[in-house]
RNA sequence: GCGGAAGUGGCGGAAUUGGUAGACGCGCUGGACUUAGGAUCCAGUGGGGAAACCCGUGCGGGUUCGAGUCCCGCCUUUCGCACCA
């Protein structure tokens, strides 16, 4: 045994080198044990609830775009408890719906089997990658436990005669063998599959979220919503204010044979009693220019009118359209249209009007039936041109009055002033549509209508996995609501879930099911076997998490008056108008009914943005995937994170290359080492401190704008100032630090603060302060220019007056060359720049 | 067509309010240490020029002492909605 020299320094044994994995599995087993991430829902005060959209768990496991979601989410909820606040960061799935079934059907197994096993996967994935999210109140969509109180708010909704079945037409996609929401239909195609959407009629259920339109419009005016997403609400309830026009109609040629068409009674008005057409308008004032009338070919006015003359083309132009499928109709530009025999009277011109069916006029819109106004409308404009039908331009686009010519197609505009319209000649457009309105209003011709985009909500789904529709139909009582107490209505489990043609859900196959006794009569019932809309299910997901844990209500009022409404929300805008508009809905609806104080779910909402990767669009054809968990093992979890919040702004997304990923690790090292070689004695540097100071104020401000890569930029440049030169930095310039990194990269804040000697969990020792009079600079480069343009700095005090910095600058050789003769003025902003103009 | 967002080095991106354009990072170049380096450290890195300087934020105008930022007119990309009366 050699005895160690004591001249000899003794060997500084090398610092262990950071091994992301050992600290990162050490922490995560050491949260586990000592509960980090519970909340204390009962207890804590200052309660913040951070809420991120839950994912649906695909058998690919997790994509890197939830993580970037909920990565962004973890970093604004840990911030939130380090500045005391008792933070809720729950996270569950949703896991019904057509997607998860469709996948079972394709690998052959059933998703009973099937969706427990993404779960377990996804929770796997989701804890590898730190988030402070408290497990004891996830939820599952799946789970009986959970679609109990979904079926409960249908029932709630059904209570309040805000629920109801119609036939009527939907939007069914062939492919799916299902119904679908207007919102799940792009361009005609099934959103999900591609497929093109059909026109069926069917009863379905509906939810009259059009009687909230003006609610949900109106309060976005006061949530602290992505500017983003309020406009694309604002879009999609698409407010029209307009009219309600009724135009009378004459007799048709069927009452009177061989006579000449005759108005059905003395007046240009409609009479009570008497056929009229109802349009809506969003331009009466244009009223004398009205020429002519369409309506939707379904339109149930269009028997009636159509005379026997015309029925054969009007019967065989709507059974073209009914089978036409949406795209060609919407992409198809050219106007088509039958005459139906039928006129009208313009009820201010007193001119009779012929009545046509187009397919551009909608069923689903305002009346279904227009006014048509060529001169001020494009596309009357080319419907009148393909049927020489008459132009009359009644909006004079000059101020003289004068009639514009005809040859110009049409005018779109609302700053012209009247003219052909009788009395109202001369009269400003939203003056007139104010006086046209009142005019036809006191005739009994009309009234002012405002006019939704917003449709009902169409729950039913003709499909296995979803909740059944707690419905019972009785011969003797007609439908009945199951009663609460008897729910859940369990999904049975059946090995034959194969959607068919039929336009009935495979429930319908199972006698045994759905054959029950009525709730009322005990008679012989039949369940409804549709099951509802996954849309339903995340409608109102963030109310159960608090109370997750309870069977024996939905929600607990106690924990909801304490932790709802959602203090922050974080998800995708591709939500903007399904999720965000349906739970904004359903809470309304239970705020109506007395079940909750507040009415709007979602305090503050932040769109995130998208991740690409190499400047393309991640897919699974493309084979572009990111897989979290190689990267987990290859570079850590909290390198992960962290590179993924340096990106781009949050809000914005970013572009993920491998090849960049080495850069945050290399500054995760550089900390970890940083600390490893660290001091207490002797005392910290000045200028390190002023640094460490300027970046608390930085970081500290940019957290709550979501601005995290700029948030960590800042933390990067402290960590190259503090490793400046040959020094070993003190340990006072680095327990911030550790702090300030710690939502980023949870497991090695935590390691680097217990080496640093602290026993409690960094998440629990606050936030650093930060200290105005420390990071002051003492000597800044003020810019100075010379007739705008930038000529040198000067080193002066940042509060160095105008005289002093002009004095220092024209001592200044490099600048003051530049200055020929005296200055004609000065800019001087002070602490920033100094602008001499000669 | 309507509505939103965005165009900045080789690349991702900085520049909260009109005030030093290109922070931070990747990549690249050179160097140090090394048997070796795809590790680490140091220096450099918008373009042109030997330099003084000049030019630079999609294009064209304008306002201003000063414009990436404001105004007018375009172009391009991208995301929603789309025959919504």
């Amino acid at each position: 045994m050699t005895v160690p020299n004591p001249h000899e320094p003794t060997p500084v044994s090398a610092p262990v080198a950071y091994d992301p994995s050992t600290v990162e599995a050490k922490w995560q087993r050491r949260w586990r044990e000592r509960g980090t991430n519970h909340t204390d829902l009962a207890g804590g005060d200052r309660p913040f609830y951070a809420l991120m959209m839950f994912p649906y768990p695909s058998a690919e496991g997790l994509h890197v775009g939830n993580l970037f979601a909920f990565t962004g989410n973890d970093i604004f909820g840990r911030f939130q408890r380090l500045q005391g606040h008792t933070v809720f960061e729950p996270l569950g799935y949703d896991a019904f719906g057509i997607h998860s079934e469709n996948y079972a059907l394709r690998i052959g197994e059933h998703p009973m089997r099937l969706i427990p096993r993404n779960i377990a996967n996804f929770r796997r994935q989701l804890e590898r990658g730190g988030l402070m999210v408290d497990w004891r109140y996830s939820v599952d969509t799946t789970d009986p436990r959970y679609y109990k109180w979904t079926q409960w708010v249908f029932l709630k909704l059904y209570e309040r005669g805000l629920a109801y079945k119609k036939k009527a037409a939907v939007n069914w996609c062939p492919n799916d063998k299902t119904v679908l929401a207007n919102e799940q239909v792009i361009n005609g195609a099934c959103e999900r599959c591609g497929a093109i959407v059909e026109q069926r009629f069917l009863e379905q259920w509906f939810f009259r979220i059009s009687e909230y339109a003006e609610r949900l419009l109106n309060n976005l005016d006061r949530i602290d919503w992505s500017e983003t997403t309020k406009t694309a609400q604002r879009n999609w309830i698409g407010r029209s204010d307009g009219a309600e026009i009724e135009f009378a109609v004459m007799g048709t040629g069927n009452r009177e044979p061989g006579t000449e068409a005759r108005r059905s009674s003395g007046s240009q008005f409609p009479v009570p009693g008497s056929p009229s057409i109802r349009v809506f308008t969003t331009r009466p004032d244009t009223i004398f220019g009205a020429t002519y009338m369409v309506l939707a070919p379904e339109h149930p006015l269009v028997e009636r009118l159509t005379t026997d003359e015309q029925r054969a083309d009007v019967e065989a132009y709507r059974e073209r359209t009914k089978r036409q499928d949406l795209v060609s109709r919407k992409v198809n530009k050219e106007k088509t249209g039958v005459f139906t025999g039928s006129h009208a009277i313009n009820p201010a011109t007193g001119a009779p009007i012929p009545i046509w069916i187009a397919d551009y006029v909608l069923m689903e819109y305002g009346t279904g039936a227009i006014m048509a106004v060529p001169g001020h409308d494009e596309r009357d404009f080319e419907f009148a041109n393909v049927f020489s039908l008459p132009i009359v331009r009644v909006v004079a686009d000059t101020d003289d009055n004068e009639q514009t010519p005809l040859d110009a197609p049409f005018i779109d505009n609302t700053s012209g002033r009247l003219v052909n319209s009788g009395q109202f000649d001369g009269m400003p457009v939203p003056e007139a549509k104010r006086a046209i309105t009142e005019w036809l209003a006191s005739r009994g011709a009309g009234q002012a209508v405002v006019n939704y985009r917003l449709h009902d909500w169409c729950i039913s789904r003709q499909r296995y996995w979803g909740p059944p529709i707690p419905m019972i139909y009785c011969d003797a009582c007609g439908p009945q609501p199951v009663p609460e107490k008897d729910l859940p209505v369990t999904l049975p489990d059946i090995e034959d879930f194969r959607p068919d043609d039929s336009g009935v859900s495979p429930l319908a196959r199972h006698e045994a099911w759905y054959i029950v006794p009525c709730p009322r009569c005990g008679g012989k019932g039949r369940r409804e076997t549709d099951v509802s809309d996954t849309f339903l299910d995340s409608g109102w997901y963030f109310l159960r998490y608090p109370s997750a844990d309870r069977d024996d209500v939905p929600f607990d009022p106690e924990l909801t008056r304490k932790w709802l409404p959602v203090n922050s929300y974080i998800g995708g805008n591709e939500h903007a108008v399904l999720h965000l508009m349906y739970s904004r809905f359903i809470t309304m609806v239970l705020h109506d009914m007395g079940i909750l104080d507040f009415e709007e779910p979602f305090t503050r909402f932040r769109a995130h943005g998208h991740i690409t990767r190499n400047g393309a669009k991640m897919s699974k054809t493309k084979g572009n995937i990111v897989n979290p968990d190689q990267y987990y093992e290859e570079w850590g979890a909290d390198t992960f994170r962290t590179y993924l919040m340096f990106l781009g702004p949050y809000e914005e997304g970013g572009d993920f290359r491998d090849q960049s990923i080495s850069g945050v690790r290399r500054f995760l090292d550089r900390l970890w080492a940083s600390v490893a070689e660290s001091t207490t004695e002797g005392s910290p540097d000045v200028d390190v401190l002023r640094k460490l100071h300027q970046t608390i104020q930085k970081v500290t401000d940019d957290i709550p704008r979501l601005a995290y890569n700029t948030a960590i930029a800042a933390m990067m440049t402290y960590v190259n100032v503090v490793r400046q030169g040959e020094r070993t930095p003190h340990r006072e310039e680095l327990e911030p630090l550790v702090q300030l990194v710690s939502p980023f990269a949870p497991h090695l804040a935590e390691e680097l603060w217990e080496q640093l000697g602290h026993r409690e969990s960094v998440f629990d020792s606050g936030w650093p302060k930060y200290d105005p009079e420390l990071a002051r600079e003492q000597l800044i480069d003020l810019a100075v220019q010379v007739q705008g343009k930038m000529r040198g700095t000067i080193r002066v005090r940042p509060d160095v007056t105008q005289e002093e910095a002009l004095k220092t600058a024209r001592e200044t050789p490099s600048i003051a060359r530049f200055v020929t003769g005296e200055p004609k003025k000065v800019i001087f902003v002070k602490g920033r720049l100094l602008n001499i103009v000669v």
